[in-house]
Parts: C-alpha cells; sequence; structure tokens
DNA sequence: GCGAGCCTGGCAAGCGCTTGCCGGGCGCAC
DNA sequence: GTGCGCCCGGCAAGCGCTTGCCAGGCTCGC
C-alpha cells in the first residue's frame, strides 16, 4: 500500500498528491493562515488518504519549538506522583501533546539538569511536581534556569511550591492542616506529634502551620489548645516510621500523630504496630493526601483529600492555555475524610 | 555571556570556535569516524567551552530516528507499572535517552494508537508494559503494528506478556503460581478461592496454570490435592473485591484466597473485612507482585515477589542492546514472601 | 473606469545536524 | 624514485517542515 518506501508519506507527498505547492498545504494542515475552501479540502482530502502524519521533529526543528511537554516527578513510585502524573497525561493527551517525563529520584541535581535540558531542547511547556528543597542555593539556580526557561519562550508550571518562575497549583495546604488540627482537637486530644516533612519544603511548612496554629490556639468552642511535639520525617514511608519512632520515644504521652502526608502515616502506623500501640485506641493517627490505599490500611486512615490527578491536570491546563502577563497561582480546595484511624471507641471523646 | 541570541549554540558555532568544519565537528561529537587527535582535543574543548548542547531534533531529523524511547504503561497510578516504570526510567536516564510516555487507561486503543504513533515518530525504542488482552483482534492488529515499527528499524520489548514482535521480559509466572499453591497447601488449605486476572492475559494464565497445577494434583509430599474455585477480577483492586464478594458467596466454605496480584488481593481484603472474615484466622489471603504497600497492610500480605524494578530495567537494557536476530524472552526469577495473612493461629495447619 | 489595497497561493530560504563523496597528503612497496 | 592506497578533512546535499516575501487577481472607492 502508498509508495511506502521508507517514511511516512511526507508533506511534499501531500502537496503533490493534491495539486498545490507545499506551504500551502503546510498552512491547511497548520490553519496558520487562510486558504480557500476549495483547496483546503483538496488538502485535508490528500492528507487524509495518504494517512499523513507529520513528522514532529521537522516540525519543531522549523518552529525551533517542540510540541511536547516534559514532566518532571520526584518518584514515580510515590503514589501522590503517580496521581499527579496520571492527571498531567489525561490532559496532555486530550491535547495533543507527547509528554516526556523524568523522575529525579528526588536529587536536586537531577532535576537542574532536566530542566536545563528541556530549554535546550525547547519544549513548550514544563510541569515540576518535585517537591522542592530546603536548599537555598540549590533553589535558587532552579529558579534562574526555570526563568531563563520562560524567558526563551517555554511556558513553566509548579506543583505545590513556589519559585521565582512558572505558574503555580498547589493544594490548599495550609487548610489541609488546620483540618486534621480541628479534628484532633474536637476529639479530645491534648498531646499530639506531628510528622513533618522536610524543612523548608512549603508543602510541609504550609501544612505544619495550619495545623500548629489551630493545635496552639485551640478550638472557637472553646476546646483548649494542645501541646505539641515535631519530628521531620522526609515525606517517605520509611521517614514517616523512623520520625514516629522518635515522637513516642520523646513523647510517650502523645495521644495522636498526625503524619503531613499519607506515606509518612503508613510508616508511624508500622512503627506503632511494632510498639504495639493500638490505632486508634492508644494513639490515633491521621494523614494528607488521601492516596488510593489509605483507605484500605487497617484501620482505615483518617486524612485529608488532596485532588491530586486534578493538580496534574491543572497544571498542564497552566501551560498550554492562553499566556498572561502575571504570574498565576491556583489553590485547590481539599477536604476532611475522617475513617477508623481517629475513630475508634478508646479515644477521648469530647462534645462537639 | 556567549553569543546567546536565541539558541544555545550549534554545532556551527563549535566547528567556527574550533576552526574545523562543521562536518568535522560533528564527526568527533558522534564519533561516527576516526578524526585526528590534534582536531578532536580543539573540538572537544570548542564544545565544552561554549557549552554546547545538540539540538535532538535537528539530529533526529537528519538520521530520521529519534534518540528517545517510547514507554507505554496501561495505568501509571498502578504500583506494578510505576515499579516497572521507575526501572525504565532508571535505565533510560543512564543510558542518555529520554523517555516519552504514554498512560492507556487500560484501553486497547489507545495502546494501538500510541505504538502507531512511535512509529511514524520514528522512536528507536518502545517498551510497551501494557498487561495485554484478550481480545484476539486487539492483540493482531497490536502484533503487525509492532512488526512494522520493527521493520522499520525500530526496537521493541513487552513486559509481562508476548506478542508476534518484539523482545520480551517477564516474571517466572507460573513459578509465582505454584509457590503459591504449594504454601497453602502446605498450610492445609483444601478448599481455596482465586481471583484471576482477565482471562487470555498471558500474566495471569500462567500464575493461574502454575496454581491450578499444584492446587489440584497436591504436593510431591503427599498432601492431597484441593477444591478450587475461580473467578476473574481485571487485576484491579475494585475488581478484586468484587471477585472475592462473588467467591465468598459461591463457596461460603472456603479457608484461603489467592489473588493473582496484589491490587487485588487488597480488594478481597476489604471483601473480607466487609464480609467479617478475619484473615488469616477465617480466611488466608495472599496475593502476587509485592507491590511496596503489602508489607504494610494489616494483616501484612503474604505474596510472592516479582522483581518489577528490574523488569523495566531489562526491557530498556533489550531494547538498547545490541540487536540479535532471534527474539529474546528473559524470564526473572520470583520468591515467595510469607507474612501474617497467611499466618495467623486458626489456619489449619499440618506437618510440614 | 482606473488605481489602491487586500486576499491568497507559491517560491525559496532556512531550522541544526548527518553523511556520501571527493580530494589532498602521506606512507608504503616494488 | 614513482605509483598505489589509505587516512582524514571538507563540501554540499539533504532530512521534512515553516514562514517571510512576492506577485497575481480580485474587490472596492472615487
Amino acid at each position: 500500500m502508498s509508495p511506502a518506501g521508507k517514511h511516512a508519506c511526507t508533506l511534499l507527498d501531500v502537496a503533490t498528491h493534491a495539486g498545490v505547492s507545499e506551504a500551502t498545504a503546510s498552512r491547511v494542515l497548520a490553519g496558520s493562515r487562510p486558504v480557500g475552501d476549495a483547496l483546503r479540502t483538496r488538502v485535508l482530502a490528500s492528507a487524509s488518504a495518504l494517512a499523513y502524519t507529520p513528522n514532529p521533529h521537522a516540525r519543531a526543528l522549523a518552529r525551533s519549538r517542540d510540541a511536547s511537554i516534559a514532566l518532571v516527578v520526584h518518584d514515580v513510585t510515590d503514589p501522590y506522583f503517580s496521581e499527579v502524573a496520571r492527571g498531567a497525561l489525561e490532559a496532555a493527551c486530550e491535547a495533543g501533546r507527547t509528554v516526556v517525563i523524568s523522575d529525579t529520584g528526588r536529587h536536586l541535581g537531577r532535576e537542574l539538569e532536566v530542566v536545563r535540558r528541556a530549554r535546550a531542547q525547547r519544549v513548550e511547556a514544563l510541569v515540576l511536581a518535585g517537591s522542592g528543597s530546603a536548599d537555598r542555593g540549590a533553589c535558587e539556580r532552579l529558579g534562574a534556569e526555570l526563568l531563563a526557561f520562560e524567558r526563551s519562550g517555554g511556558r513553566a508550571a509548579l506543583v505545590g511550591r513556589h519559585l521565582v518562575a512558572g505558574d503555580c497549583v498547589r493544594p490548599d495546604n495550609v487548610l489541609a492542616g488546620r483540618l486534621l488540627g480541628g479534628h484532633l482537637l474536637a476529639l479530645g486530644h491534648r498531646v499530639v506529634g506531628v510528622v513533618a516533612g522536610p524543612d523548608g519544603l512549603t508543602a510541609s511548612d504550609d501544612r505544619l502551620a495550619g495545623l500548629l496554629a489551630v493545635l496552639a490556639s485551640g478550638l472557637p468552642s472553646g476546646t483548649a489548645p494542645a501541646e505539641v511535639h515535631v519530628r521531620a520525617g522526609a515525606f517517605t514511608r520509611d521517614g514517616g516510621e523512623a520520625a514516629a519512632s522518635e515522637l513516642l520515644a520523646l513523647a510517650p504521652g502523645l495521644t495522636a500523630i498526625a503524619a503531613l502526608n499519607d506515606q509518612m502515616a503508613i510508616g508511624a502506623l508500622a512503627a506503632l504496630r511494632r510498639l504495639g500501640r493500638r490505632v486508634p485506641d492508644a494513639v490515633a493517627l491521621c494523614g494528607i493526601d488521601d492516596i488510593p490505599v489509605a483507605r484500605d490500611l487497617a484501620p482505615a486512615l483518617t486524612t485529608v483529600r488532596v485532588p491530586m490527578v486534578e493538580l496534574g491536570r491543572r497544571a498542564v491546563g497552566l501551560v498550554l492555555g492562553e499566556k498572561v502577563h502575571t504570574r498565576r497561582d491556583e489553590c485547590l480546595d481539599v477536604e476532611l475524610v475522617v475513617r477508623q484511624s481517629t475513630a475508634g471507641a478508646g479515644t477521648v471523646k469530647e462534645a462537639r
């Protein structure tokens, strides 16, 4: 079938077949300039007759702008990131874009390198779903690189973090913290341990700020403030397990542990189990994100639902959407999901 | 710094700076032909002085071969696929390749389309980690497309499935099934429910075959065969939950459930919990894959460890490795991991 | 009725890199 | 000493597509 020499057919084939010039064919297919109806239909017909597929490299070269979007995550196997990636992939696919993905393995160096490459490759858009870093210097270098990327005409979006350049889309982290704090206070907890993320990450800092604000000041209903102990856990399961162990040693009297993400809550659960502290009877436990497996843990994990897929979709939406002059910052709503890990019989209860 | 007009510097810049022709510069950088030492060093020096980055599109266009590899998964949020993706990404990164990823959302149509696009784009390699399909027609079309892809010079590898074209790397699925069967028999289970994957998927069929073979014939040690009930569960958590519910209704007397992957085991666990059947006391439960969360479930899940990351790495290794004439089929070893979900006090025990 | 201006098609010059081919310079064998 | 062949550098022709510019024909205004 078809000439089918070495390549799928080229624009020239289409143009010839339709009896027009290559330029005209290009214009109708790209819609870059109005073309008369007669020709347009002829070209379109020829294109589909020949099953024409434009060569993306030629196009990228000519336009010096690649039509794919680069997605950077810290760890694909982390449910949070894979959900975000899922959303980004869906949106990109719907927009007909291909996405090149990189996994930094939580290395900042890799992140910088990837952004640099994205710039060199002149991809049209960049979505950074890495969780950021406390390292000022690294952040500045990354920011500078991102700025350069934008100045060279690319679009960038950050998921759940701020930088000197790029639009931002994030969950309402402060609210997430407040919700957890309010929930724990209302349940009567007065000594709570917090498994935080790495210092300096907006995601962790904001969640922590919201949580502490509520915990430290009590509820409007008159509920008294609580004593709080904080340990950082790197946002990973193992980090959470370690941090929870320390907390338990440090403050044996605590009746609740709030992990700032679900992965760490899973780790904390393991620590509690290992130490023989029953959840929620002896210690209540909660997380943030509502990763899919949260509901299948035993006890099912109380958490704050973060629209992870939507974060990914929006991020892609931003970088593909029309260019606006001000930097955007979208904040997505979150919602408390109460399950068994904070609701057991032994939990101290108070009138609401 | 540097001319820095619109683009990062080009090969021509390097050549000029080094005082050689573009062709020579190209050859030393690509190593496509020996070049005298003097020139070589000059060129290399200029390249690094100018921080030269080759334009991948120009290269792809000229070579009519893209240096990136396409990775296709059915669902990035499924831990199995994200682990595989992780391995593939690592390997690709080490080999200096970029990877463009597509998530088919478990739609066969998308899969076909993606392969087609990979061909049009002339990517150098394709890694298909989709789990296949029972739909003969779809498989044939996909196989044909893959064949065309290979004939056009691309390399393809399949993870955990066979097709008319492409190398294959997979876990020892039959062994995985046998291990589970042997384990359950040894524990004394004589009525077992099996939550299988979709019919027609090699991964499911092989696991099932291994499991049934052992279950139906007993152990060499003289352990008697078991009565088996099978229900398919689509390899998803929800499918597993539904299938397990059916099994329990169908054969209330079963003392063990073997899910053919961990996701379905998680679903089955939920079903058991909902029905008030304690695990492992009333019903033992086990899965296959050993996804990271398996050990954090309560009870921790007995399963068969599948080297998921390694599957991804190998797949990339195959497509990037030297071209050999025969189709390869790598089978990776698996290992039984016994945890609490089959080890509770109430489990019927027999001498080993 | 005629010129100004607009609309639309085509020409051709690239985008940055690779590669087939040519040719100059050198070493070697006879 | 001369001829042959080899090694390595350069020339230039693309890879497939986009786009600035030009020109022909049209419409419209005066």
